[in-house]
RNA sequence: GCCAAGGUGGCGGAACGGCUACGCAAUCGCCUGCAGAGCGAUUCCAUUCCGGUUCGAAUCCGGACCUUGGCUCCA
């Protein structure tokens, strides 16, 4: 049985599917630069928990989207001269390399939002006429978050709707805690060519409306899983839900699950810290891509992971000798008899039953390594240690078995 | 300030009421034309602090202290 932690409960639940297909959306990357590893934890995460639950007999539908469009990008395509398009359009296909690079299963959809502006306009206008929403003297539509008594409910936070101001002693400066934000900007001179002409006036959508557009296209008004790294939950996450239960007046998804994030010497990686390493940068140090994988697998996607160098040597060392194991059970033709593969199996089942623990899983397969390498399995032991890989590696993705 | 997570040997990290993993590093062997890899063995008074519960606590309870994350850029 399947038990996964859902940030709404902020427990660990037994899963349960709605319905007949596991829906499952992802928040997926911005598309307008290079990915980081730290993104990749929460991709390989979600990749790792859709083949588990295939090997569970689940059928699945899994959407990804792409953010297309957005403040950052907008800017970041005037700085370097190019179109919105042509910038989101290439980091779109360097983030499908890197994803094919680290053996990640390609979603069922990626939607982009640029795709579904009409989509998006339907909602607000939903909104708009729930009560949920209304038009700001700037010409932008707004979210009233007064009007919806769960906010705050994902992130756990004390959201009071209006100006209210709270101080943040660490920065000794006041910023508001919550105010409502937007569903549809309108058009403003920096947007340059970005814009649509339609009945909400000439503008585009805000930050979070696309969310709530897709993932009921593509998985109805109520689904399994909604997946993200632990930096959506607000306001993205919060926002979305805000969305959803105005227009159609129910959370869009059951189980709310998020990757926390990767360190680099303690300190959170990310975009704005700048100190973030890329799959290329990894890459042309000489680092292999199977190495990055398996680090990032070593602990559980609800513990913070830690990057070191050293931590991506030692990965890149287990891994050769597994590769190393395998390629010698392919011969073996000794006479020691290893009969205890179903319990590691089922060991390795465990683990990944408990929260996808897959630092435990991937524990149970050096073990396993260490153990054969200490004996000489005769053919028949040979034949079945190398099923017991090829099932590990259907779940977890290093390639063992890779053709060559 | 509010809400969380965590503090285990030189380092990384399991265990989560009793038998104190494992990996790296270090030392010594075996193997090897050399090197690497591999195998074997050995070493290291490790559970932040203070109380409490218990026959017994790293593990449970209370209280300190420290670190990290979130509180509208972010996976």
């Amino acid at each position: 049985m399947l038990r996964l932690f859902n940030s709404l409960k902020r427990e660990k639940e037994t899963f349960r599917p709605l319905g007949e297909v596991v829906g499952i959306y992802t928040c997926g990357p911005s598309v307008y630069q290079y990915a980081h590893i730290g993104n990749f934890r929460t991709f390989i995460f979600e990749d790792i928990l859709v083949r588990y639950l295939k090997f569970k007999g689940y059928q699945v539908k899994r959407v990804m989207n792409l953010t297309d469009i957005e403040d950052k990008a907008i800017s970041t395509a005037r700085k370097e001269g190019k179109t919105l398009w042509d910038l989101t359009g290439y980091h779109t296909k360097v983030f499908f390399e890197d994803m094919k690079t680290l053996n990640l299963l390609p979603a069922d959809v990626f939607p982009k939002a640029t795709d579904y502006i009409p989509d998006i306009i339907a909602i607000i206008k939903k909104l708009m006429e729930n009560g949920y929403a209304y038009s700001g003297t700037d010409g932008s539509i707004y979210y009233d978050v007064s009007k919806f008594r769960g906010w705050g409910e994902l992130s756990h936070l004390k959201l009071k709707a209006g100006k209210k101001k709270i101080k943040r002693d660490e920065w000794g400066e006041e910023s508001a805690i919550i105010s409502d934000f937007a569903l549809w900007k309108s058009y403003e001179k920096e947007d340059g060519d970005v814009f649509w002409e339609t009945e909400l006036g000439k503008g585009r959508p805000g930050w979070h409306i696309e969310c709530s557009a897709m993932c009921t296209k593509y998985l109805g008004t109520r689904f399994d899983m909604h997946i993200g790294g632990v930096d959506n939950i607000f306001p993205h996450h919060e926002a979305v839900i805000a969305q959803n239960f105005g227009a159609f007046g129910e959370n869009p998804s059951r189980y709310w699950l998020h990757c926390r994030h990767l360190m680099v010497d303690g300190k959170k990686m990310s975009k704005s810290a700048g100190n973030f390493y890329t799959m290329r940068d990894l890459l042309d140090m000489g680092y292999e891509p199977m190495a990055i994988k398996y680090l990032l697998l070593s602990m559980n996607y609800r513990r913070r992971l830690n990057f070191t160098f050293e931590g991506l040597v030692d990965a890149g060392r287990k891994l050769e000798k597994m590769r190393n194991t395998i390629e010698m059970l392919k011969f073996s033709n000794g006479g020691d008899d290893a009969e205890n593969m179903r319990k590691t199996m089922k060991n390795f089942e465990r683990a990944l039953d408990d929260n996808l623990n897959t630092g435990k899983a991937l524990k149970i397969m050096e073990e396993l390594t260490d153990e054969i390498s200490r004996i000489n399995p005769d053919r028949e032991s040979g034949e079945k240690i190398l099923g017991t890989y090829r099932f590990f590696d259907s779940i977890l993705g290093l390639g063992f078995f890779k053709p060559s």
